[in-house]
DNA sequence: CATGAATGAGAATTCATTCAT
DNA sequence: CATGAATGAATTCTCATTCAT
């Protein structure tokens, strides 16, 4: 009757930029240095990258403990050993993967560019992002399905995030301070607005796609919405006259 | 995940729109004439009730049949009867679900409004439903997870959701004649856009809160976003001269 | 997930003889007279028509009298208002597919035959009788899975089948007393033996056609496997001079 | 089919021969070394033992898990661990108990004997082997009621039953040589007789011994029936003169 | 008589986690 | 460190049977 093998099907629907299930890559993990058989770091890493994807496919409830170790190098007692349990290792990989976004935001040195350009490239860069990090965006929804518990209990996350937010003050202030941007706006706001722009069309791709037979995320549709993002964000920003 | 922890947690952190779990108005159900033991249509409606509660807190894979039953006034084997699965009956509940909020954009009647009243209107509805309903914006944030793979299967879905589209192509053909609106602007996007930012916030509200220290969906904040939208959305669709 | 619906596969594998699961001439059930609303007699034999495919498909335990039901003309109900259980109803159509066999055995006469074609009509008979009830071939198969509980709990079972024998004694006797047949043969021995092989041939086919690549029971071997069953038959009673 | 009836009412009524539910020598099934906790080979051994009985008296779908795994030495997990699920165990037992015949078979060295020697050693092999490993002719009796669909899938099966048509077509290959035997005689239709002849006694013995009030398979006529079977078939291979 | 709705007691299967080697 | 084996507590689903209308 074999009625098991629920045959999980993952996300990813074609785009590259979303981690494949079955080899993405495993071959370069082993890399660091001439294959020592026991390299604690490299099977952490090996075991995040392997949850990473079990997570973002299929949530917190529905990923099996059993299916990522077995698409690991090592075993389910390892996993254990280095995690605690299946909830350490889903918040091991909710803390990697928040770190990421945060740090190349870091890069942008928009704080060098006039206001409307730096605010364009902040835009760009939000839209890019989660453009190509889709596990990040599922991680993200599926994190908010569980009411964020997680991301709460983690110390590292509430302070990482507030750069962006000083960021987007900079810029709002050098603009009004400019006459280009308005005065009325709240920076936590603002990025509040950037953000729904560029996550929903990500996150909520797929009913949306069924819905009105277009899939947003499409290539095809990725320099127009970026265009109108941005469009959309410096008309808001940008002061009349 | 330990062993018992039977008491699933779910999302709703304090916030009073969010459906209560025991007892939801479920005063009001069976209302039609005093108790009748036999009413098919009030123990399908029940069990729907109860089912879209669990299915948004808890997700397809994290929901418990038992949970569902327990909080009906039937059995766990009426549920199979009437809804053969559990994944049957998350169907039924995705279908309910997205039914409501498109027979509601039916009424307001924006064709008789100005353009921009009409735009306002619209917006200022979508931003109240996502405020309100916040089942239906888990439940869809849920079944995006699952890849809509279930309103995918749904005959009814596809046909219902055109005339969101429809409406907006009426408000930007008549708003281009009029010279207030851009003739460059299309109707599927626009109505991606203005579901991002009403919907964003709600559906991410619980990492954003975490991160940033305010949940933007607390009620404070609600008429000031309200007004942020649609002067955003306004600002993008306006003409300029 | 839709586990249920097991897709019972029945027996008959294209063999037309076999009872045709779907629709077997269910139209000439209610002829008996014009179409009268409650017909008791009519309903019992419906019943029990679908039971007898129900049970010889799936056997006493994987038989669903849900299954039944459906392909009645009637309801759930009425099966247990005229047989009780699903065992009852087990247990009449036993009965009925009993009763049939020895019926027809009686119109042989082979009394009124020579000894040697009396025995050949009769293994002839028996072959057919077997090659085309499959339904009670299997049913008897079934029955002595149970370890023959329900037939032993039948009264009218036990004395109907006394007659075959009788018949045999005859026929053996007339064919020592002619010089024919060996005169140390056992009436139910040779029953047994002469069942043996009608039986076999159909009742265990399908392992005998997987194993040896050959059904044994197709309609191209059935003249070869008659005149065999004969020949071995004859063989075995007859008197070596 | 009383609700509470736990308690399977098996076969074997009373023959001794019959595999014992309780205890078969379940002792010497541990001999390897005392008692290791972690014998995977063992464990799985003890599961297809108790599973075979369990198939083998209540049959595919009236077989219990529950109760398979209560008489095992472990737990229901293992079960699942080791077959994955209850139709995956019914075949592992098939397969062993449809391997342990025809490796038999092999063993008797027939086509060292005079043709007519050979013959009478297969048949009484074929007939003690039927008459004692009752558990076999139960289970072929099963698979039959489902149609073979489960040989059908074993790889194994195929080919290990061609051997004994091998040693078949040897034996009449040189008693025709010898004019001992008849030429026309078709190895796999002589298979079919055999086992028709020792099989049905053994496997339809309930209905039968119900009917005409003695037990085909009773100890007392085994020798009687053994003779009459052997004598049977070669009156039927014998080239008469 | 007829019928859809209802039900309790099981039955198969799954899952995170721990243990012996 | 590493690993296959083992486990108990759930979890989904099924089934014969009865009840209200």
């Amino acid at each position: 009757m074999k009625k098991g093998s629920k045959a999980a099907e993952p996300d990813t629907n074609g785009i590259p930029s979303d981690a494949p299930r079955k080899d993405n890559g495993r071959s370069d993990v082993r890399r660091t240095d001439a294959r020592r058989k026991y390299d604690p770091e490299q099977t952490k890493r090996n075991i995040l990258d392997v949850a990473t994807q079990e997570f973002s496919a299929m949530g917190l409830t529905g990923a099996r403990v059993d299916a990522i170790a077995e698409r690991t190098n090592t075993t389910k007692r390892m996993l254990y050993y280095y995690f605690g349990s299946k909830e350490g290792l889903y918040q091991a990989v909710l803390e990697k993967v928040y770190g990421d976004i945060r740090a190349l935001e870091q890069d942008l040195h928009v704080s060098e560019l006039d206001p409307v350009e730096g605010m364009r490239a902040l835009v760009e860069f939000t839209f890019d992002y989660h453009d190509r990090q889709r596990d990040f965006v599922r991680l993200v929804t599926i994190e908010n399905i569980n009411g964020a518990k997680y991301v709460e209990q983690s110390k590292s996350f509430k302070g990482r995030n507030v750069t962006v937010i000083h960021t987007i003050e900079d810029l709002l202030a050098r603009g009004v301070a400019a006459g280009q941007f308005r005065n009325d706006i709240d920076a936590i706001d603002l990025h509040l607005l950037i953000s729904s722009l560029c996550f929903h069309r990500i996150g909520n791709r797929h009913t949306f796609g069924t819905a009105f037979g277009r899939d947003p995320s499409h290539p095809r549709l990725r320099a127009r919405h970026r265009a109108m993002i941005v469009d959309a964000v410096l008309r808001f920003v940008r002061k009349e006259d």
